[in-house]
DNA sequence: CGGCTTGCGTATATGGCATATACCTTAGCT
DNA sequence: AGCTAAGGTATATGCCATATACGCAAGCCG
């Protein structure tokens, strides 16, 4: 009778998947997307070589999916979309983008895999039912959740390659950033070319990241919504 | 930084600084980002060792950067806007995008290099100006102007993506990227979960990727439109 | 208790990469 | 003719992912 068995008691393992992949994700959130090497993460975990990890993980590429995916879950998704789709799509767009900021190394390393992680694909799913829920095909749906996605990694995108600049450079203190900011304004104004660029750099908008990214997201669900079935005119305004 | 240094030319010399960019870039384009090493572009240019190229070009990144501004300058860019901001936006958005689609390592190198070269910089300045020129400010002029440039890196990153995975995935018969889109139908099918991700996988939107491009540009076009001064309220200027 | 199996982590090696450094070679000026 | 400097090479360093082989220990069987 296996009721009177112990328990399995599966040999103690000491690494486990989950362990990799938290100090994996990690190694990213500190170093970026280019500090992330097996022998780095082996390391966060204790006295371990590289290669242990790839009874885990299989590859780095491996482990890369489960990352990604593992930081997909702490995006908050509704069971079901609720009633008013703008709000269910700004909540999503506005969790996601928190989540990407969170892990920078998201937007560099997301599209160099399958978009096929469960909790990615559960994510999808809810875009679709919002959008289809209000008379979209599938196919005007998906581009619509392409065109928010675009939005949302390339913006992470945009303040993880400020960051990667920042470390690359060694533009560690505020005298090395200014220098290099300078020299980049010199380049752009050289020869009275480029004088709204210039303008630009010298005042870089007053808006920041976040209010940008709102202020950009609404734009999108305005677009989105002008062009939903039932509407007459999609340019009217 | 490469822009700052000038072109050694001193003797006739056997190798240019440009042979190397346009080796490096048609490397580039025949294998993607991945296949662009130093040792690829001196073999495509003679019997070179990879040495020889820090002549003329610094370093990789030195090189990527002259790549990325050779590639820019395939753009047509106008001296000055016309009269139709609708249409100055499109053409340049349209012709990004072909040239994009023919360098699709660009969406993958752009995001990991400060944007200075010098036919960006033009670039950027004609964008700004024709949205300036619509009563803009600088900072909302330069916001928007991101907003098209994360559409159309976005896109070919779209492209991009796809044509890596096939490459990694050794999916060059049609039967075996079949049989991996079968695979991962069946990972999102899996439960009955996701059935409109399934359905999509089943028969994705019959729209190409070049009609789904013009469409989310003509979307975001009159998202800018509505955002003018002037438009909707009468107050402004 | 003793031997076998099995799975965990390590050691080592391979091949690729960017690139610093030192070197040889030759063009072209004086 | 000889000097100089630039072009290209050879070599080495230090990373990287990862295949392969191995040592070791924990648990199972008898």
């Amino acid at each position: 009778m296996i009721w009177t068995q112990p328990s399995p008691q599966r040999r103690r393992s000491p690494l486990e998947r989950d362990d990799i992949v938290r100090a994996a994700v990690a190694v990213a959130d500190e170093g970026g997307a280019q500090a992330l090497t097996m022998t780095a993460v082996a390391k966060r975990l204790g006295p371990y070589t590289p290669m242990a990890l790839y009874r885990y993980v299989l590859s780095k590429d491996g482990l890369v999916d489960l990352m990604l995916d593992s930081v997909t879950a702490e995006i908050p998704v509704p069971d079901a979309p609720g009633d008013d789709w703008r709000a269910d799509l700004h909540a999503l767009a506005t969790e996601s983008w928190a989540m990407v900021k969170r892990h920078l190394w998201y937007a560099q390393l997301m599209p160099t895999r399958p978009p096929l992680g469960p909790h990615l694909m559960r994510r999808t799913e809810f875009l679709l039912q919002v959008l289809v829920g209000q008379g979209l095909p599938v196919g005007e749906a998906m581009t619509y959740a392409a065109l928010l996605d675009r939005h949302i990694l390339g913006s992470a995108q945009q303040e993880a390659e400020e960051l990667a600049m920042r470390r690359r450079y060694g533009l560690h203190s505020p005298q090395q950033l200014g220098e290099a900011i300078t020299a980049a304004r010199a380049l752009a104004a050289e020869g009275g070319r480029h004088p709204l660029l210039t303008e630009w750099m010298t005042a870089p908008s007053g808006a920041g990241m976040d209010e940008q990214f709102a202020l950009s997201l609404a734009f999108l669900v305005e677009g989105i919504a002008a062009r939903l079935p039932g509407r007459d005119a999609p340019a009217g305004g």
